[in-house]
RNA sequence: CGGGAAGUAGCUCAGCCAGGUUAGAGUGCACGGUUCGGGACCGUGAGGUCGGGAGUUCGAAUCUCCCCUUCCCGACCA
């Protein structure tokens, strides 16, 4: 953790929501701009967040039966081109070496954008007999796509990601996996990072390149916009008839396998700095945050017995605070209580344990909660026992909080009239009866400037009332938003 | 990628239009002191290839051109 003095100001997160984000990533040391155009270093502080964000999925990835592995970084030219829909889709932003120390390359090699095809290439071996499937596996590594607009951690040149791969004998085995590890990227949004999501299924237009179809979770930003925070695709038999992936069925006829990938990123930590952050800076969820207590001792340099109460009582809510919580004492030296406060404030720690002479004579300190600054002066005695559930609490705290802004600007729209009033005020998540014909969602976007039909709900069924777009009976319940 | 704005100390900026000694402020940083329950104060000090390159000029932070990066608005974002 940086000891360096945070600046006092960033912007006012209701008058300048972009610039308030760009602050909070830099001034609370999550991350910085580097030379390259849209490549960010994540400094320590962002990358423990994304470290506990990051082992969270990876206890669900092996949970539900994946293993991880290793893919290199450069994918031949010619393995990336065998997937005409996926190529097409990707070739604007793929990045390419071409020379190897001066000499030119026979074949100049992607820097991956995502890795289906040298996955498909290598499992092309490796897979021959029902009895090689399923094949469940992951991998944790860096992408790069060189996208025109860029954004801390919400779209950059390079990230960080898991994506997963699998291979089933069945269709429908290929659905249930699509389905599971969507439901995994809900768990860790909402259970871990408090973040309320909305399953759904994207449109033609937006599914992934060469998938038969593209489930998302989206989320709410605290300025009403969404993000899609993870994504599952059905790739069919798309890429595995493409990369020639064959195998011998229990009666002996030769099949392609049906085929998942999924993949959540970096971007996920800029849907929570926004999600929860507020005009003080960041708000971080316990169980993900890098420092889930700050204790700040308050001394008087004239007052060495006061002192060295205050001490003994920091040194035993350190000893005595459950193994697993993550707890600092801030004994730095030279700082004033207040910028230590805004410190932590702004970078978002759950709660802070304020140790002074005051309380101490009463046998107490007090305690103050981030999310909300809810304050209470509470015994020494028996607090570190108690700091997991008050963790606990601070973590339904949050996510309540962020449940409360879904539901106050989520709204319901049977027209194109009622989603153009809806939008009026301010961006929201506009639901409404869909019959999912392109036309009708370039109507919609048409309407309403720079909102797009996010996803088809997966909660929500139409039953065929008229679409609200062209009348027509719609099956779906389509989610509008503006998005990130 | 198109339109617009910006880049000068760690950070936020002034200086540029009307080119001219050792380039400034606030804040932050280091040290000393007074302080210490919400970003306190006093003193001393360190810190800058003025984003990079080329050009014009006796002389460029300042004028011209090219490039890089960031921000905003679009297009794009499978």
């Amino acid at each position: 953790m940086a000891t360096e003095r945070s600046s006092r100001q960033i912007a006012s997160k209701s008058e300048d929501f972009d610039r308030w984000y760009v602050d909070v990533v830099r001034r609370a040391e999550l991350a910085d701009y580097t030379p390259v155009r849209g490549c960010m270093v994540i400094r320590p502080y962002g990358y423990a967040l994304w470290e506990r964000t990051r082992d969270a999925l990876d206890g669900m990835i092996k949970r539900t039966g994946h293993e991880n592995m290793y893919f290199p970084l450069f994918i031949p030219e010619s393995y990336l081109a065998k997937e005409a829909q996926h190529v097409e889709g990707f070739a604007p932003e793929v990045a390419w070496v071409t020379h190897g120390g001066d000499k030119e390359l026979e074949e100049r090699l992607a820097i991956r954008p995502t890795s289906e095809t040298i996955i498909c290439s290598m499992y092309a071996d490796w897979i021959h007999s029902w009895r090689d499937l399923p094949v469940l596996i992951n991998q944790w590594v860096n992408v790069c796509r060189w996208e025109k607009r860029t954004r801390l951690f919400l779209r950059t040149t390079e990230f960080l990601w898991q994506e997963g791969h699998t291979f089933h004998v069945t269709d429908e085995e290929a659905a249930a996996e699509v389905d599971t590890m969507l439901e995994c990227y809900r768990e860790l949004a909402e259970d871990w990072l408090a973040i309320p999501v909305i399953k759904g299924r994207k449109t033609e237009s937006e599914k992934f390149a060469g998938a038969r179809y593209t489930l998302s979770i989206e989320a709410m930003m605290s300025d009403g916009w969404a993000l899609q925070a993870g994504t599952s695709h059905h790739l069919a038999q798309n890429f595995t008839t493409a990369y020639g992936i064959r195998y011998t069925d229990r009666q002996n006829q030769e099949q392609h396998p049906f085929q998942t990938s999924w993949g959540l990123s970096t971007r996920i930590i800029g849907g929570l700095i926004m999600a929860h952050g507020d005009e003080v800076g960041l708000i971080i969820p316990p169980r993900v945050a890098p420092i889930q207590v700050v204790v700040v001792p308050i001394t008087r340099s004239n007052d060495e017995a006061a002192a060295g109460l205050v001490e003994d009582a920091c040194a035993r809510i350190e000893r005595e605070a459950a193994a697993d919580v993550r707890l600092r004492v801030d004994r730095r030296e030279g700082m004033r209580p207040g910028e230590k406060f805004a410190h932590w404030e702004l970078r978002g720690v759950p709660l802070r344990i304020t140790v002074g002479a005051k309380d101490l004579a009463g046998g107490s300190v007090t305690l103050v909660r981030r999310v909300d600054g809810e304050q209470a002066v509470v015994p020494v005695d028996g607090l570190g026992a108690r700091l997991p559930a008050l963790l606990e609490e601070a973590q339904s705290a949050i996510r309540s909080r962020a449940q409360k802004l879904l539901d106050e600007r989520s709204v319901e729209v049977t027209s194109i009239g009622e989603l153009v009033g809806a939008f009026a005020e301010q961006p929201v998540f506009a639901s409404g009866p869909f019959c999912n014909r392109p036309e009708c969602e370039v109507a919609i976007k048409a309407a309403v400037h720079a909102a797009t039909v996010r996803i088809l709900r997966a909660d929500r069924s139409a039953d065929g009332a008229p679409c609200l777009a062209c009348g027509q009976p719609a099956d779906d319940v389509a989610l509008i938003a503006r998005a990130y």
